[in-house]
DNA sequence: GAGTTGTCAACTGTCGACAGTTGGCAGTTT
DNA sequence: AAACTGCCAACTGTCGACAGTTGACAACTC
């Protein structure tokens, strides 16, 4: 299992780099200067260098030789690139989860449907942290933890090339309509069609990464 | 000194490493000494635990907090888990394959598939060699780099799970015949047949791995 | 003035040393 | 004899400092 409580310096400081960089707190393009933030977090340059080469293998950072780690900024064929990884995997994952899902599964994937329901109607946003809750939990019901391993990874690339991603409505009400379609077709144990529908919603999910990506 | 392709350290301490745990010269569930393995390299520490982190990262070591980097060894759920991975990936490698790939992909792929039968013929064993490049050249028609990047990593942590695997003639046989029909079905550019036919493949291997497990 | 060369500051790559933690062993107790 | 306790060696985690490389700017040549 990974360590509830990051001990080492080194672990604790992937946690608050990766949140800078997810949050663009370091926009994309930046360099991460060592000295510089190894003074900021309080810690020795040895521990953060281990850091940033643990978000360079996660593609949170790219490395280049006596230049430094940079945070990578998004570009319309990586973002295909990505989506091809991405639906590769959450594919595999809808099917599998169709026929090993149980029924508190279920359950849980109908309550984050509901919730984003709500959430909509209440004409707030439909907030990205449901439509990951809801990918996650579908993930978890696939119970294939190198899988969901992966996927957690590229979900959080994903994120990172978000800064580029308006929610428009329409494009929120077709999510939580494939969302549930997909949660019915998981529901039903239907296999190819939860591989279907999950991979018409991050195609859809794509092209509209890539249109606001051209404003 | 020699003059190497990977300029730092800490990369060639990668290489060597990764290419000690892949051949067993390090053997499975043995521990990685830090200070020893750094004199035998003639490098310090730091570059050093910086390859470690890496290969980690790649799951060809697991690390333990305060105890060091171990090689994992295998394990039924293990092989499991990281076969549904690896069909996810090349299954829609094989898709993506089927509908990109080139005149010279397929010259490629009937080539890696000609050897494999002379050097069957010749009563040569099915070099592992030969199963590996199939499968690259195969994900390289495929043309998605993130997927390919994935995959390859896959593959060496199969690689290193496979010192369990005793090569009988008629699973090589079987392999050899799975590998023709892909390329049939990818020379055609039907995608459907490609990824059935791959996730078939990838389930007899598993289950060869499986039971050479237990014995 | 354009191109080339020399110089420099900043930064990464690397190292050796110190501190904190872990697992095991010897000695002691019951 | 089994279990507990305290100590010890080994190893990892961390640090500060030095060396090598890179990119930029200035000086110089044509």
């Amino acid at each position: 299992m990974t360590p509830p409580l990051h001990l080492s310096l080194a672990g604790q400081a992937v946690d608050v780099l990766r949140e800078q960089v997810l949050t663009g707190e370091i926009p994309p393009g930046s360099r991460v200067n060592e000295v510089e933030v190894a003074q900021k977090l309080g810690i020795s340059r040895g521990p953060l260098r281990e850091a940033i080469r643990h978000l360079a293998s996660e593609g949170l950072l790219t490395l280049v030789p006596h230049r430094g780690a940079f945070v990578p900024d998004a570009d319309a064929d990586e973002v295909r690139a990505l989506f091809e990884l991405r639906t590769a995997l959450e594919c595999a994952a809808a099917e599998l989860a169709a026929s090993r899902r149980t029924d508190v599964d279920l359950v849980r994937l109908q309550e984050v449907c509901a919730e984003s329901r709500r959430n909509y109607r209440a004409g707030q946003p439909f907030p990205y942290r449901l439509d990951l809750a809801f990918h996650q939990t579908l993930i978890d019901a696939a119970r294939s933890p190198r899988i969901a391993e992966q996927v957690r990874l590229v979900q959080q690339r994903v994120v990172l090339l978000r800064s580029a991603l308006d929610d428009d409505p329409p494009h929120q009400h077709a999510s939580m309509d494939d969302h549930d379609e997909l949660v019915k077709a998981v529901a039903d144990g239907d296999a190819a069609a939860a591989s279907t529908v999950m991979r018409r919603h991050l195609s859809r999910v794509c092209a509209q990464m890539l249109t606001s990506l051209n404003h």
